[in-house]
RNA sequence: GAUAUAGGCUAUCUUAUCGCUCCCGAGUAAUCGGGGGAGGAAAGUCCGGGCACCAAAGGGAAGCAUAGCGGCUAACGGCCGUCACCAAGCAGUACUAACUGCAUGGGAGGACAAGUGCAACAGAAAGAAUGUACAGGUUAAGCUGUAGUGAAAUCAGGUAAACUCUAUGCGGUGAAAUGCCACGUAGGCCUGCGUUAAGAGUGUCCCGCUCAUUGCAGGUGGGUAGGCAGAUUGAUUUUGUUGGUAACAGCAAAACUAGAUAAAUGAUAAGAGCCCCAUUUGGGGAAACAGAACCCGGCUUAUAGGCCUAUAUCUUUU
């Protein structure tokens, strides 16, 4: 039972990017859309063992380091409980590299980052498997 | 009792579901079980150390820091104690002055008898000259004294968180340091011998010191944001006890209390607690400042709510 694993909501470190050749790769050559209040950029990678994704939020729009840690949370909290369906599809859209940079200027609550999260996650889906 | 200000202490809890990270145990493995998991400031990066490295680290100048006295400390620009001094207050002597005592708060306080600068108002004049009145005095003369202004008028004046001087301290860099391992392609680097003596470095300068250019031989090795060590058992924490006014130190016992690395410590839901309004049931709101990054000792700044202390104002009762 290989889906086993994709069917757990976890979020292991082999699922975060964290490689910084891949990121400059990903920062690079990626492709992006701006979904309020994200920028998702995302790149197929050959060298990527599987999906992974980052989050980021910028420190020069949230001075605080608390604030930044809070949103880095919920995004990765709101990925890991929804990227099932982009693993579902990992045959057709590859190891994808996927990196949320957070633009928007206010601090959102959990149940906003999550709708617009979901909505990106299509997106992305029907953006790839249509090529 | 209420409000305001200042200082100190504290820094919500429980349950469920789904996760992250480290450690321990089981398992060939997938994985499973158990346990630990941000702060009083983790912040600012302002001082002081530990630790590591350096072609150079030595002497002098410059620069920066400190500044009563005594103590504590690994060290400090920190802390503790204490004195001069200052402030307003109370009491006494005295009677608008002044002196003494008390408690409170402050207390960067070496040198103005090296030099330079600065000084409101008043005053002729504030360091350069002596004006006016009176007295003295001379050949003559601010030559001498007094009056007047002022805190101060030739008195070794005042002022150094003014330049400055004196004493003491300070080599630089900073865990992206540094060491090891893995895979391994170039510039390099090291050692030995010969050759060159223009220059470069020592991130302020001088002396001093160090290095060198090229050829040959031998050795090593760069790069890859990879892994491990450094890295959490330590000037450690808690309790007791002894010494000391205290900071702190000694002794004894017990404990191990985050260890990430594009960076964990979380998300959601319910309830308790907190504040406000109704006050029987309920409804609403707030939850501060802020996130470890090699480790310690300080300093500074930010902090909702609660508790404690001090001061001020208002009010009630006696």
């Amino acid at each position: 039972m290989s889906e086993s694993t994709t069917l757990k909501n976890t979020f292991p470190k082999s699922e975060r990017l964290h490689s910084k050749k891949l990121i400059q790769e990903l920062f690079d050559k990626g492709s992006s859309f701006y979904l309020y209040p994200f920028k998702v950029i995302y790149l197929k990678s050959e060298d990527a063992e599987q999906i992974q994704m980052l989050a980021s939020v910028s420190k020069r729009k949230f001075k605080s380091a608390v604030t930044r840690n809070t949103l880095k949370r919920r995004i990765k909290e709101a990925y890991r409980l929804n990227k099932t369906s982009l693993f579902e599809h990992n045959s057709q859209i590859g190891n994808l590299l996927i990196a949320y940079i957070y633009t928007g200027k206010e601090v959102s609550d959990y149940q906003f980052i999550e709708k617009k999260l979901k909505k990106s996650i299509d997106r992305l889906i029907k953006e790839l498997v249509s090529k």
